[in-house]
DNA sequence: GCCAACGTTGGC
DNA sequence: GCCAACGTTGGC
């Protein structure tokens, strides 16, 4: 089992909303290094959920992949602001996972707590000009976030 | 709203 | 294959 964190803006789909649904597809990643980082989820893996572009950042919640290798469709929508007219259905360029709502933390994590107890080598995210919306947490780290989000 | 970081595109 | 221009991310 791996943990992973996840970036999405609060403003177009936060924890709240994943709460909502319920259970939903990661749709609208169009980097590969992300994408690959996609492709390496298992069913049953978890990932954080972590807030960009707001105030404060960080992470809120938790939630678990249900299911792999799915064919992301907004790349064939072209009225999706996600669409890649040079992705063809024959072999989609991307692909992702379904994931599920676990935990709101009682006690988000803010980017500067982050920073504030793990180095940039051991928390990608907390490394400077990093941009990547999907990385691995490593097990030692995720044990350590549920422990301050769950405090 | 600004701007640093950095990924992508396209001319050559 | 290089690299300048451009676009996007995301913290502040």
């Amino acid at each position: 089992m791996h943990y992973w964190l996840m970036k999405s803006e609060p403003d177009v789909f936060g924890i709240d909303d994943m709460q909502a649904v319920g259970e939903d597809v990661w749709d609208g990643v169009r980097n590969y290094q992300a994408r690959n980082f996609l492709r390496e989820m298992k069913q049953g893996d978890l990932a954080f959920f972590y807030h960009s572009s707001t105030r404060p950042p960080g992470i809120v919640g938790l939630v678990e992949v249900v299911a792999e290798d799915i064919v992301d469709d907004t790349q064939f929508d072209p009225d999706s602001p996600y669409h890649d007219p040079r992705s063809s259905p024959d072999n989609p360029r991307w692909r992702t996972v379904r994931v599920a709502y676990r935990e709101t933390f009682r006690h988000p994590i803010t980017l500067d707590a982050l920073k504030a107890t793990f180095s940039p080598d051991k928390l990608l995210v907390v490394r400077k000009g990093n941009r990547l919306s999907v990385m691995p947490v490593a097990a030692k780290v995720a044990k350590r976030l549920l422990q301050m989000g769950r405090a």
